[in-house]
DNA sequence: TCTTAAAAGAGAATAAATCTTATTTAGGTA
DNA sequence: TACCTAAATAAGATTTATTCTCTTTTAAGA
């Protein structure tokens, strides 16, 4: 929980008990969780905090890049905050997301853009998205 | 036109005006248009169509697979005619997201995985954003 | 402790997308 | 060719996610 005021602080944000609450169900929620399900998350602590505050805040978090949002074919976002670099595997049959990390094929797509470059375009991150089925039945 | 015709037919679906003036309109916008950018194209020929009417033809195009739905950060859908596989470069600054299609990066990704999988996931689908800046002004 | 800018609360407002119901139409059939 | 029927469209209300406005409260520095 210091470590979570800590963040706060180092962006130069103020601390509030609502700042805390949603930065603490974002880190402990792995499965990327959606404006609505932190605030069901949060209200079992913070029964009084308003809609607009939730996503107030999650704006907040990801203007200062304390997390950031998941692109996704749905019209609703989620969130995630893990910040280091990942990717994502997306499940076609549901709305699980799970994070894919792998620096072998991050050094492998560096080193191949770093001669191929695209034109007229500079590349500042690359995300893939995996679309496909998951074979364990957990989360 | 007759092409259009004949994409609906394959997929049996009934051929109506309201359809055909929407897939034309999705094929000559390379812009991966918004279901309004749709509507308002397509409102000079046809000034009666109703707004669920294009959500309802976009979505029957996407489950049967004449079109596709493009995973964006923002809340307004954007939907590709465009079925080749590609991927995507989106500008981190403005709404423009261009195609980007590379056969040697889609082998060397395929060969990747072939040999290294993931666990517990059947890939079906590698589609990677380019998230970065272009450099030329156009489009 | 006081001050004040920043943040939160409350609830109205907006925008995208969906749903409902009545009407119309495409396209197969008699 | 006219008819029939399931499918498609129109119209507009509704829902859902998100944003905005305005007032009240609070964090944190002086």
């Amino acid at each position: 929980m210091d470590t979570i005021k800590h963040k706060l602080q180092e962006k130069g944000l103020k601390i509030t008990p609502q700042r805390l609450a949603i930065l603490q169900a974002l880190m402990s929620h792995k499965n990327h969780p959606t404006a609505d399900m932190i605030m069901e998350y949060i209200r079992v602590n913070h029964p009084n905090i308003a809609t607009g505050t939730v996503y107030k805040i999650l704006e907040t978090f990801v203007d200062h890049q304390l997390i950031k949002k998941v692109q996704t074919e749905k019209d609703v976002m989620r969130y995630d905050a893990i910040l280091d670099h990942h990717h994502h595997l997306f499940c076609t049959e549901s709305e699980r997301i799970e994070d894919y990390v792998d620096t072998e094929l991050d050094e492998l797509l560096q080193s191949y853009f770093i001669k191929k470059g695209i034109p007229d375009f500079k590349i500042e991150d690359i995300q893939i998205h995996f679309n496909g089925r998951f074979r364990s039945v957990d989360k």
